[in-house]
DNA sequence: CATATATTTCGGTTATTGTAGAAATATAAA
DNA sequence: TTTATATTTCTACAATAACCGAAATATATG
């Protein structure tokens, strides 16, 4: 990989560590997750996790630009959800880094035996 | 699980993801997966990433902080090393709430077929 | 003990982020 | 069009965090 985009990549990453790193954002993912693949209207989120619409926009926000959840409109709805594929890249990179590219973690603690 | 423990759990792997959720210490961690499970000494991670004395201790400590990194004294030398443990735990947790406790991303796109 | 090297702590500045009330916008329905 | 509800944007503030030079501390060695 060049070494610009192994330097975006990183940046990336770390973009998507840090939606997910505050106590409210990672609510909103389990939320969401849950809620899978349908989503969840936003005054729904806001009244299950007790957060005002204002900061309930702006945490949404962050994780929509980092492509942790999409968005879509039904009439006056919005509705938010999961977005797997970004989900499936961090659980990647993260497998990738600890059990594949170096072997800090063994592979079965993660997947069976739980 | 009880509740507070529950919110507990999810304060901790916020602070987890808050500690990786910037560049230099995605990189700090990085490089000591890298370098496990020996580790590195602080003046070798800091002019890996050209990052200044007293800029990367504090980094160390935040790290140190969510135990995603241990240190060991060798005389004069700190060796800073990634906690294979703790990892594990992260990674655990997003494995389960993506593939596990919710059906949103599927096992083998994580595991194989990379 | 004096000196040298490794690392942290101190002090201060700047930048970013979390928070939320109030106002604005969007869509639907009457 | 008026009204109602959903959601965002605006604005502001407080808190936190990033940054880094300089001084302090820790350990080893001459």
């Amino acid at each position: 990989m060049p070494k610009h985009d192994e330097a975006e990549m990183i940046t990336r990453y770390a973009d998507m560590f840090s939606a997910m790193g505050t106590e409210p954002r990672l609510k909103i993912v389990r939320l969401l997750l849950n809620a899978y693949p349908e989503g969840m209207v936003v005054n729904e989120i806001g009244s299950e996790l007790e957060i005002p619409n204002s900061t309930l926009s702006h945490h949404l926000d962050k994780l929509k630009n980092e492509n942790l959840v999409k968005v879509r409109r039904e009439g006056t709805y919005l509705w938010y959800s999961a977005n797997a594929d970004t989900l499936q890249e961090l659980l990647g990179f993260l497998y990738a880094e600890c059990c594949t590219r170096n072997k800090a973690v063994a592979p079965q603690k993660i997947v069976c035996c739980k």
